[in-house]
DNA sequence: AGCACGCCGACT
DNA sequence: GTCGGCGTGCTC
């Protein structure tokens, strides 16, 4: 991604004691305030102003907003004690907001969303022994005097430990034999040990780290890729550089952002072992409490080492330094509801803006990183071997054409015939289907009707587990109907095409002593069942695992010596820009889960398209061959990462109002050079949720300023509530 | 995002 | 005659 799109100046003069306000909310400017006697609080800092017809909590910006009469000024309320954004952070809100096309605001709420982190620590009361005894001694009050220490207790946590009630704590504190103090109720962070050795590296391994170390001690912003199959330990190369940059100041900070799904216990488990200090995290599972926690231990600085998902990016760090972007190729990194945008990019941007490294890690780095480490732009370190000497798998194809299942199989022989045998020799398999659920599709056998989610044109997809007919999309489900809905058919409906479920209901068939397990990410027992499989898996308690992408992401299984791909094409169907690189990337990551330090492992890639481009490079393992192949087709087209891209979609209850609106919205596009529409035309799933879609597409040179054109652009369109335009710049999902 | 204002349907 | 539905528009 190119930052080189600055922000145009917004050099406007605070007048002496007004300040502009900017709230988190979608709005694209900041308010003017006064500030009667009181020194105008600086730029970052979180002030309370009335707004409108109630009072709203905003952050001072820089600048003054348009000029509104003096007079007509309200005044701020108060200044919060909450730490002041840094100028820093300041300046990456804006550069989202003009590189998203979304309102400053609305990029502010981001920072802000954590709902009480501005209620302020409500104390709570912890108890500490004392050297004085109660008056009266009882078995109970003994127990929990022997609990009692010098760190603070809560009253409910002394008496769990002692096994007694709370009552018993509250009389000994009563009596003067505890002393009661307040606690905060976020606990500081335990400071990363720096002075921890790492893990012995390989050459190879302490050659990237030296190269990184070179980047991170000349100072300043660099992009660097630390490229290296799975295995060949990435993961303790960047530690080595967090480590560094952590040392460097003793006020730095450090990010390392992994897709959601890779954000286990596991890997901030391997945190703790590496910096003697559990990392502060940040996903979407945590309860409220927990994320205060973060966010104000982040803001005071006091939280040095963070492990988030995508929308740590926002955080409000006061001194952040390094941004260690895992899996950078995952597209997961794409945030597609509210505020769009690209992690990695931002985090790149990030780096740029404030003068530090970014470090991004891949096994198969995405095309647009390849681009701009063969363009120069970024940095690039190899780690060519597995750690340990663990081999790559052999990869094979099976051409489904030639090597067809039965009716109604999805396994083809010698696929089948592969897990046979790996089941009498005691290793285990792996079957990956990238679907969830028994069957797709559902449609009706007397009438042809097709089961789709209401007012939407997306397929239901059958859970056989729960007998439920459910949308991946929408989140619709209803239960499994006796009949037809459109012709009443009793027994018409019929599960088309395999889901898991399906693979694993053939897996037990053929092979009835196998242990056999499924796990996808809705796994009807939840979370904790899907750890419960995994743990079985590592532990060598499952024979055949059958699942989707879930296990293939950040997992490692020791016994685990066959792959199996049921459907190899699946992900070229919808035939987007990305679907070849996409599919590389994920076949890749499986495959790459077979084979162990002694034993190198096999996988089998069915498939019925074996002269695929995508299907060759996996089946060769030349990656680099691929790489160049597709970045020579995506050249000649223009397409992104040698061009821009942007989606303009239009969504409507009205069919008419879409289409006219459209059309009209095509015909104001300026003509530009270098720029190029295409469409107004259906998505491709027209409806949902009652709303129909249709989309243009704005395909530009490099040199483009697309979100200028953008703004021209839409800035013609009369908006309506009826039809709603939104923007995705870059866009990943074209559904 | 809230919240008020405003203009058309079914109630005491 | 009023209560209230949620479309539209504003917030320094």
């Amino acid at each position: 991604m190119n930052i080189t799109q600055r922000i145009s100046g917004n050099e406007g003069k605070t007048p002496g004691h007004c300040v502009s306000v900017l709230f988190p909310l979608p709005l694209p400017r900041a308010y003017d305030y006064i500030c009667h006697g009181c020194d105008p609080p600086a730029p970052g800092a979180f002030v309370r102003a009335p707004f409108g017809p109630r009072e709203a909590i905003g952050v001072v910006w820089r600048s003054a907003g348009d000029n509104v009469a003096p007079e007509k000024l309200k005044s701020v309320a108060g200044v919060m004690d909450t730490p002041p954004l840094s100028a820093a952070l300041m300046e990456f809100i804006e550069w989202t907001a003009h590189y998203t096309m979304f309102p400053m605001g609305a990029i502010l709420r981001m920072v802000t969303r954590v709902s009480d982190a501005f209620d302020g620590p409500r104390m709570q009361t912890g108890y500490i022994a004392n050297a004085q005894a109660p008056a009266r001694m009882t078995p109970q009050r003994r127990a929990v005097l022997n609990c009692a220490g010098r760190q603070p207790q809560s009253a409910s946590e002394l008496a769990a430990a002692a096994g007694v009630s709370e009552g018993v704590v509250r009389g000994l504190a009563k009596a003067g034999a505890l002393t009661p103090v307040d606690v905060d109720p976020d606990p500081p962070f335990e400071p990363p040990d720096l002075d921890r050795a790492g893990p012995a590296l390989s050459d190879d391994q302490q050659f990237a780290a030296d190269e990184i170390n070179k980047v991170l001690a000349h100072g300043g912003h660099k992009a660097i890729l630390i490229d290296g199959v799975t295995g060949s330990g990435k993961t303790e190369v960047y530690f080595e550089a967090a480590a560094r940059a952590l040392a460097q100041d003793p006020s730095s900070q450090v990010l390392i952002l992994l897709p959601e799904i890779a954000l286990t216990l596991p890997f901030l488990k391997r945190v703790e072992e590496r910096f003697g200090a559990s990392p502060a995290p940040w996903h979407s599972d945590m309860t409220g409490a927990q994320r205060r926690r973060t966010w104000r231990r982040v803001a005071e600085g006091q939280a040095r080492l963070v492990v988030g998902a995508r929308s740590a990016l926002f955080l409000p760090f006061p001194n952040l330094r390094l941004i260690i972007v895992d899996e950078e190729h995952d597209n997961a990194y794409k945030q597609e509801e509210g505020v769009i945008y690209h992690a990695r990019d931002l985090a790149v941007a990030r780096g740029s803006l404030s003068g530090f490294p970014v470090i991004l890690a891949s096994a198969t780095p995405s095309l647009e990183t390849v681009v701009n480490v063969d363009e120069g732009r970024y940095e690039a370190v190899g780690l060519p071997s597995r750690f340990a000497e663990a081999s790559m798998p052999e990869i094979s194809l099976i051409d489904m054409r030639e090597d067809a299942p039965a009716a109604g199989k999805w396994l083809s022989p010698s696929l089948a015939n592969a897990v046979s045998k790996n089941l009498s020799a005691h290793e285990q398999s792996l079957l990956f289907l990238n679907r969830r659920g028994y069957a797709p599709m559902t449609l009706c056998r007397r009438c042809g009707h097709k089961m789709t989610a209401p007012g939407s044109d997306t397929m239901l997809v059958e859970h056989r587990f729960d007998n439920r007919l459910v949308c991946h999309h929408t989140g619709f489900s209803m239960p499994k109907p006796a009949a037809c809905p459109e012709c009443n058919a009793v027994d018409g409906l019929t599960p088309c095409g395999p889901g898991v479920e399906r693979i694993a209901e053939e897996a037990r068939e053929r092979w009835p002593g196998a242990r056999i397990a499924v796990l996808s990410s809705d796994t009807a027992s939840g979370p904790g069942a899907t750890r419960d499989v995994l743990d079985a898996m590592r532990a060598g308690d499952i024979d055949i695992l059958i699942a989707t992408q879930v296990a293939a992401k950040g997992h490692h299984f020791p016994n685990l010596t066959l792959v199996g791909v049921v459907d190899a094409d699946l992900g070229l169907a919808g035939g987007d820009l990305r679907a070849a690189e996409r599919t590389y990337q994920l076949l890749s990551q499986v495959t790459g889960r077979a084979g162990r330090a002694e034993k190198p492992g096999r996988a089998l890639l069915q498939t019925y398209q074996p002269q695929s481009a995508v299907l060759q490079a996996l089946a060769s393992g030349d990656r680099d061959a691929f790489l160049a192949a597709e970045a020579q087709g995506r050249q000649a087209l223009f397409y992104p990462p040698y061009g821009r891209l942007a989606a303009v979609t239009l969504q409507s209850r009205d069919e008419a109002a879409l289409e006219a609106s459209a059309r009209t919205l095509r015909s104001l596009a300026p003509t530009a050079d270098g720029v190029e529409i295409l469409g107004p035309a259906r998505t491709p799933i027209y409806r949902m949720r009652g709303l129909a879609r249709q989309r243009l597409l704005v395909k530009a040179r490099r040199n483009v300023h697309i979100q200028a054109y953008l703004s021209d652009w839409l800035a013609k369109m009369k908006k309506s509530s009826a039809v709603r335009i939104s923007v995705d710049v870059n866009p990943y999902n074209f559904l």
